[in-house]
RNA sequence: GCUCCGUUCGUCUAGUUGGCCUAGGACGUAAGAUUUUCAUUCUUAAAAUCGCGGGUUCGAAUCCCGCACGGAGUACCA
């Protein structure tokens, strides 16, 4: 077999796709797992589409999510140039060899006149289509004198060259997918391949640019699978048809609520990201939310997007991008269009976050404390992360759930007050901070002198004087193992936070009992 | 409209050659256990008559046919 060579070939016409995404991450694993290469062609034949910035972005997002490349526009390569409208001077003598060989012809139609059909066949309750049936009633080298269409051509008139698909052929295009799709060329239109602009069409420029870019597979959206039967008839027109790469179509990925593709406005409408990176439209202003900003982790978002259509049909979910590479296997895709679920992303953050070394959440973390003006001991804060973690999605939830650990609570939860703070709880309090004054400042001592000695003895509820100094400290009624946050916090800092809560709270009214 | 693709718990899916399927797992949901609280963790539960209707077969989620529904395509866009 030839050597593996896939590629990601997006078009710059905004920001990634997390579907685009999915598909690059499938050709890499595809690439890396039979030691082959990983081209980047950005495909950017239609200028007036043309969004600056979506390159670099493509490249950031995929960099960003470990998905690198052997060759490629910002690497170049043996294959190169990679961006279309580099090769642009390429194409023109790969169009004449199929108007030479009869594959392709010629039209002149103006956009007008096309237009003009349409509605014409619009009023009969029919489609008009530019195909076999009715390319003979068109202006085009079929139709129009070998003189005449000279003479156009040198008189400069706009053309295009479209396809001349045979009539009646039965074409079928092998999916490592979805096996032997069939489709009869009567019911395909004659694409245009060369536009008047002097630029090639996506199809022509895909079949030239993956034959000399000797691509092995294609593995792309199943928005390609319609055209893939013209892909295939040009292979055979120019005579490539040995060296055709296999094609594999994903499923599409569809709304989470309702129906339809994944489009760009339903992110932010449902509060989960659509694209890798935050993105803002240089035109409109208008910004859309990513991954990365939103705080997922890159293995994250690789574990949950491969698992979206794939599956390595072990219960094994968890999987590095090296776990992906071995495991991975094109007919494993599933076929049919999977609902993107927030739910599941959340979880694997979470399980990420618990992969993550203390040491690496509190980096993470560092940036939030600075905006909090905390000055921090650094092992101090590894620690409370490394007891913390467990608890959040993501590193932006960490400052809320750990902030106590910080700085001490300012105002207390007044339905924890009304639960937690019972009468003689102030005179509770004052033992506390003599205990702490008197004992050793130690785990075990603290836990006696409290537990045992005076909660025991005392015939009180453990829970509840417990839950009043939480209350005291923390100032609500979250946290962790309470003598642990108290060795935490130190002995001063514990004693002043008692009393601050014994003199702002006080004695609780004689009928909160 | 036409062409093609698809259809298993709310969601992602296992089920690839028909019988170990009284349809398995994960997320989410609910209940319980653990914990001084919350969270974590653990256990359990509810949850798909395998889109519907026919057929083939001793036996079908798995094969065949029809229908329905969903999706994609139908541009000098990719």
């Amino acid at each position: 077999m030839a050597k593996v060579r896939v590629r990601f070939a997006p078009s710059p016409t905004g920001p990634l796709h997390i579907g685009g995404v999915r598909t690059a991450l499938y050709n890499y694993l595809f690439a890396r797992q039979h030691g082959g290469d990983m081209i980047l062609r950005i495909e950017d034949t239609d200028q007036t589409r043309f969004v600056p910035g979506a390159e670099d972005y493509i490249i950031e997002a995929l960099t960003w999510l470990g998905i690198t490349f052997d060759e490629g526009v910002h690497i170049g390569g043996a294959y190169g140039p990679y961006r279309q409208s580099d090769r642009k001077a390429m194409y023109k003598q790969y169009a004449d060899q199929l108007l030479r060989d009869g594959w392709a012809y010629y039209a002149f139609d103006k956009p007008e006149a096309l237009e003009a059909k349409r509605k014409e066949f619009e009023q009969q309750k029919k489609t008009f289509q530019y195909d076999c049936h009715t390319r003979g009633d068109m202006q085009n080298s079929l139709t129009l004198s070998a003189e005449e269409v000279q003479r156009r051509l040198d008189s400069g008139e706009h053309y295009v060259v479209r396809f001349k698909f045979p009539a009646d052929l039965d074409i079928t295009v092998h999916d490592l997918i979805r096996g032997d799709v069939t489709m009869n060329s009567n019911l395909l239109d004659d694409k245009v391949l060369f536009k008047s602009d002097g630029m090639p069409t996506y199809h022509l420029a895909n079949i030239v640019d993956d034959h000399t870019m000797e691509v092995s597979h294609v593995i792309r959206g199943e928005e390609w699978l319609p055209s893939a039967p013209l892909h295939v008839m040009l292979y055979r027109a120019f005579g490539w048809e040995d060296t055709m790469p296999q094609f594999a179509h994903l499923p599409l990925l569809l709304k989470p609520e309702g129906n339809g593709k994944l489009s760009k406005r339903d992110g932010d409408r449902l509060g989960f990201p659509v694209f890798p990176l935050d993105w803002i439209d240089p035109h409109s202003g208008e910004k859309s939310s990513g991954y990365r900003e939103r705080g997922y982790f890159p293995e994250a978002v690789v574990n949950m997007l491969a698992l979206l259509g794939w599956n390595p049909g072990t219960e094994q979910e968890l999987f590095t991008m090296d776990e992906l590479i071995k495991a991975f296997d094109i007919s494993r895709i599933s076929k049919n269009g999977a609902k993107f679920n927030v739910d599941k992303a959340k979880w694997f953050n979470h399980q990420y976050m618990q992969q993550h070394s203390d040491e690496e959440v509190a980096a993470m973390f560092q940036p939030s404390l600075d905006e909090h003006g905390i000055v921090a001991d650094h092992d101090y804060v590894v620690k409370v992360c490394g007891m913390m973690k467990e608890r959040i999605n993501f590193i932006s939830e960490m400052w809320d759930t750990t902030s106590y650990f910080f700085v001490a609570p300012t105002e207390y939860d007044p339905a924890a007050i009304k639960k937690r703070w019972k009468a003689g709880m102030t005179g509770h309090m004052r033992k506390v901070i003599e205990i702490l004054d008197t004992q050793p400042f130690e785990y075990e001592a603290l836990h006696k002198a409290l537990l045992d000695d005076y909660i025991a003895a005392n015939q009180l509820n453990t829970g509840q004087i417990m839950n009043s100094l939480r209350l005291a400290v923390v100032g609500k009624t979250v946290g962790p193992d309470m003598l642990t946050l108290v060795m935490m916090l130190g002995k001063e800092e514990t004693k002043r936070r008692v009393e601050r809560a014994i003199s702002v709270i006080g004695e609780p009214d004689s009928d909160n009992q």
